[in-house]
DNA sequence: TCAAAAGTGTTTAGCATACACCCATGC
DNA sequence: GCATGGGTGTATGCTAAACACTTTTGA
């Protein structure tokens, strides 16, 4: 763990940029080998996780600066993102205390840190397409990479409690509205959107029924023969009438609808 | 609409005490007469009406902030409060605009004052027993009252949208979890309680399914006859059942398990 | 030819909807 | 006694859950 004072951190993360004491918090989820990913950052010279989080411009709305944190984090334009809490506690630090965690973190003493002021975290959840991100650290932090959901460490601050809230409302989700677009390659078997839900769920499920249901909601289109190297008969591939999906999504629920 | 100057006001409201550019709205609502009401406040010398709102203090949760807003307005204590959505847009004047909404509110050219900064406001729906409410105004209203949902007049900032989403998620919320234990009086009927639903959702009900339904949830303890005045056959009495209906409450969702 | 994966259809059960009859009370 | 509201039970239908057989393919 080299020293890195807080003015070399501070140099680069300029806090007049942004709206005070309101932070966001993104748990950003992939679906890769049968397992469900969370993207993590890893802090400048040390072994402390985290999440990715960004903060407001002063004249942007929240919602844009969430977008605009996902992008810089993931290269990823327009996913499905979504606010799923927001996190007000005065003492948001769970593993560490907030002196420990300021010195793990290379900000010795009780400097006045505007990173580590007391702030509102309002947490979004994404779903992207795990083969086309491209995991990339932030000014404060030396590695960005995927985790298995299940194998996640003690993460700094409240991040761990995110994560869990966040696949809970995920779960709560997916029973009544589709999900899966931004989280499969454009063409898909069913068995791989089978597993895609059985891993978010954490259950497994029929497989006649599961496709039934999905293509009850007419939202697929089958498309021909899947060829490749899969030692079996060879299932058909699929892929999301993205109109259709659009409005299914809407149906179910969304913000937006004021 | 008389003069108030900015400093008359601001004396009175501390806004150091508080964590900036965070702030909570509350959706107040209650049953009476059979129709849903939201309780609003109405600016100093004015016709503008507006959602109750608070603000964190320094060291403070903010569902505690939350509670202790909602205590200044209803005095009441314990009551059910729920986070909806967090408001983040950069300008969230919706029928004025900023400036207009200042002068009208008697903040007379571009003072820059603390409450007219660009806040990201937490939104919060409570139910409350409308009989048990003593609505109070705070140092910056004059009034304080309930208004049919129905009725609500254009608000301040983006007020109407909060409401209207607020009764969405409460409509939705009341589809997979109990809802009334902080609405109705301690004892009431099954045709009250039937009512609270129809009125809550916009729809009648069929009175043998509803009861079917809600004793289904196994949370009602039936007492004996009720005898008052009613011109008719005398209904039974029913009780929440505070343990199951708490087990219930947990069992659909909440953001407390995590 | 056999094991493993995928495609398809039928039965069953639970829950929500629809619906009808009897009872109490005030005018 | 009749109109109004309240109490209760049964029939129905839809969707989700449970379940079995056939087909393809590589080893």
């Amino acid at each position: 763990m080299k020293s890195s004072t807080s003015q070399e951190i501070q140099l680069k993360w300029n806090a007049d940029a942004f709206v005070p004491r309101v932070s966001i918090d993104l748990v950003i989820f992939g679906f890769h080998d049968g397992q469900l990913k969370v993207l993590l950052l890893r802090w400048k010279n040390g072994e402390d996780w985290m999440l990715p989080s960004g903060f407001i411009l002063h004249e942007e709305d929240m919602e844009n600066a969430a977008h605009r944190s996902l992008q810089q984090r993931t290269g990823l334009q327009s996913v499905f993102l979504q606010q799923f809490h927001t996190f007000g506690e005065a003492d948001r630090f769970k593993h560490f205390s907030k002196q420990e965690t300021m010195r793990r973190l290379g900000f010795p003493g009780d400097t006045d840190e505007p990173l580590f002021r007391r702030h509102v975290s309002v947490g979004y959840y994404a779903l992207v397409e795990f083969a086309e991100v491209v995991p990339t650290p932030d000014e404060l932090t030396d590695e960005c990479r995927w985790w298995d959901v299940e194998e996640v460490p003690p993460l700094l601050f409240d991040h761990n409690d995110m994560i869990r809230l966040a696949l809970k409302v995920l779960r709560r989700q997916l029973s009544y509205q589709p999900i899966g677009y931004n989280l499969l390659p454009e063409k898909f078997t069913m068995p791989e959107l089978q597993r895609l839900y059985e891993t978010i769920l954490g259950q497994p499920l029929d497989r006649r029924n599961f496709q039934k249901q999905m293509l009850g909601y007419g939202i697929l289109e089958r498309l021909e023969e899947r060829k490749t190297g899969g030692a079996h008969k060879a299932p058909y591939l699929y892929r999301f009438d993205k109109e259709k999906y659009e409005q299914a999504l809407d149906d179910g629920m969304s913000t937006h609808g004021l």
